[in-house]
DNA sequence: GGTGCGATTGCA
DNA sequence: GCAATCGCACCA
């Protein structure tokens, strides 16, 4: 008995909810060969709408971000550095972009850590052959259930986008406080707020 | 057609 | 502390 996937209607949200929603969820992914991969979701950041400063989108739409300005429910991925992929899902309605990094997992051999994005796209088998491949078809999903209670939800800023000033010390990066996969400064994530229900 | 650089990681 | 290594945004 294979469990659900969640549907579009989970990532036609607001990024931050999706993004809060999306920890202790498990990635899965089945490779060519039929191989299925499964593995808890830890940490992640919101990108935002066409105003945050850190996201991809704020340029505006072009060739490479243009998965973000889709309907929730599809994959962005893309290459930084030239050597690494990040693995982002799509949020919100059509044309209003934004999406949802997944930073950390633990890992599909449940042995490691998946930890950080360049790892975690790695230990997934994920790369731009899945740039705007659907979250509800046969290569790559989220499963439904097995969410966090709001106490072990942590909110940090994100890493990474010093660039980005006031957008950058925002907090829309949200962890499994005190797991050991967590990438990041670790007096950062020692520092991360608990959510509370007002600011949900 | 040329240039600069990044939502990172691993190694010196 | 810094190189790796490539797509692509942006300018000429």
């Amino acid at each position: 008995m294979t469990k659900r996937r969640l549907d579009p209607s989970f990532y036609r949200r607001d990024a931050l909810e999706v993004a809060r929603d999306i920890l202790g969820r498990t990635l899965c992914r089945r490779l060519a060969g039929g191989t299925l991969l499964r593995g808890r979701i830890v940490e992640v950041e919101a990108y935002s709408g066409p105003r945050d400063r850190a996201s991809h989108a704020w340029p505006g739409r072009t060739a490479r971000n243009a998965p973000m300005f889709a309907a929730g429910g599809i994959a962005y991925v893309y290459l930084v550095y030239g050597v690494h992929h990040c693995v982002n899902v799509v949020t919100g309605a059509r044309d209003h972009p934004a999406a949802v990094l997944l930073r950390a997992a633990e890992s599909p051999d449940g042995l490691g850590s998946a930890s950080g994005p360049g790892r975690l796209a790695r230990a997934f088998g994920i790369d731009r052959s899945l740039d705007g491949a659907s979250l509800t078809g046969p290569d790559l999903w989220l499963e439904a259930g097995d969410g966090v209670a709001d106490s072990e939800v942590g909110v940090t800023r994100r890493i990474g986008v010093d660039y980005a000033g006031a957008w950058a010390r925002r907090r829309m990066r949200f962890v499994i406080r005190g797991h050991p996969a967590l990438s990041g400064p670790r007096a950062l994530n020692r520092r991360a707020r608990t959510i509370t229900p007002r600011s949900r």
